[in-house]
DNA sequence: CGTTTTCAATAACACATGTTACAGTGCGTA
DNA sequence: TACGCACTGTAACATGTGTTATTGAAAACG
């Protein structure tokens, strides 16, 4: 069921309704449209219309300059929302483009209204979600101003592992991996080159096993510590429940 | 009026009632705090509480790993909201600190769902500021992964320059610059020494003006050049208004 | 009103990361 | 099966920016 992730995701923070259920796969199986790799689902200029909610695959967010230098600024995942709200903007900012073959539901206008009218707790949880991207954006700039090449990566990694495992998307040790060098590249502002180096170093030091399109992460917590990855701005805890209790990949979100 | 700045900007966006400037105005002067330069207003793990509204003055958010290395990940301005919603998440990712002496109104809980149940464009107000500054902060990603030094520097200047037009805080082509080298150092990710360089060189081109604590830009549009700055991501328009019609300085967003 | 502290300016040197170039590998497709 | 193309891997070299240190000028302060 390809919704699972969202309402996975969302439960972590805030228990929904029957009803509140049912209104999300409604919504999530009404309008869906289905993209190729590597092709733009938007464009920077376009005025935007609905918001985008990834069922499957890998996207992401990036900006571009006139001179072709080029930096992704937020990947997304299964069951992540492009932007809340986003249509009561007149131009997007930024392009978002596919990585792997992807699956969207577009949600309207309408939709958001009628959530705001009769379901609170998805407002919340939809709130809870846009102050976790605003988080993720902050730890990406702190990665970009002051990490150096190796703990950006490794932090990179990290975010993504927790971020997938949170998703209900990682297996025990390991997860698919689509991005390629230069992505995370544009992802890291670093030059592929330099990407390389630091990837044969990571793997020097067995933090990671990353071959074809699937990485392994024999110790998050070493890898955690290579990057200075401080999970508290993933907000993956609410009323006490800590991401720590939650155990190994699999039961993660059990709850 | 320390609230004209908030309203100012809002409506740039959103046709504000008379009802809702009433209700801005009590909630801006009901809960007011002041502090003194260069103190924190709130401390990475502390549990959010209340919103806060810059009244007066400038504050940062930033933060900072264990070895010292700083991060400052945004600017606040006078009439900017440091969070819609925090006090939904559990504690503080981050911190916020003033530059200047700042005042703050405290928004609560109560006032937000007030918001939500009454005011309903003011709700769109407070999401057209919740998607501008994710869009900042998108913008600052990719000037820390993409550009040069000196474009770095010229793209905040022209970002801060703006943003205080349309809180109506610059006069002809001079304001309030109550940032030093370090606190610029800590924005762009560069040390200081080479921010001063580099504002050498912008002060060699003739591009600024920098002293004491006033900043001049003689040509806004040849510093955007500089920064290769596009104002888009600042969506200082809707339905077909421009940020031309509203005030001071006129000349300014060519396009 | 001098003293202390912060901030700006500059120089000399170090190094992390970028650039260019090319070879190897794997994978999709005909 | 072989072709083509995108991706990975490495080497040699270039450079933008960081580091450390020192000085002078302004603020802040007692």
């Amino acid at each position: 069921m390809p919704l699972a992730s969202l309402v996975w995701k969302l439960e972590q923070f805030v228990r929904l309704s029957p009803v509140d259920h049912v209104f999300l796969h409604r919504a999530a199986t009404e309008r869906v449209r289905h993209f190729a790799p590597r092709v733009d689902i938007v464009r920077e200029g376009e005025k935007p219309t609905d918001v985008h909610l990834i069922l499957s695959g890998w996207a992401y967010r990036y900006k571009q300059l006139e001179d072709g230098r080029r930096q992704v600024v937020s990947f997304f995942l299964p069951g992540d929302i492009c932007d809340v709200n986003v249509f009561i903007l007149r131009e997007m900012d930024h392009s978002i483009g596919t990585i792997t073959a992807v699956s969207i539901a577009d949600l309207s206008r309408e939709f958001f209204d009628k959530v705001a009218a009769e379901h609170p707790r998805i407002v919340t949880a939809f709130w809870w979600e846009t102050l976790v991207n605003a988080a993720i954006q902050r730890e990406w700039i702190m990665s970009l101003g002051q990490r150096t090449a190796l703990e950006r990566i490794a932090h990179l990694l990290c975010e993504i592992w927790l971020r997938l495992r949170l998703a209900g998307l990682t297996r025990a040790d390991n997860c698919d991996f689509p991005l390629t060098q230069g992505d995370l590249a544009d992802a890291t502002g670093l030059s592929k080159v330099h990407v390389n180096r630091t990837l044969q170093e990571l793997r020097a030091e067995g933090l990671i096993v990353l071959k074809g399109k699937t990485l392994s992460v024999p110790n998050l917590d070493r890898l955690m510590r290579a990057g200075l990855f401080n999970p508290n701005y993933l907000h993956m805890d609410h009323e006490g429940r800590q991401l720590d209790a939650v155990g190994t990949p699999s039961d993660v979100v059990a709850g």
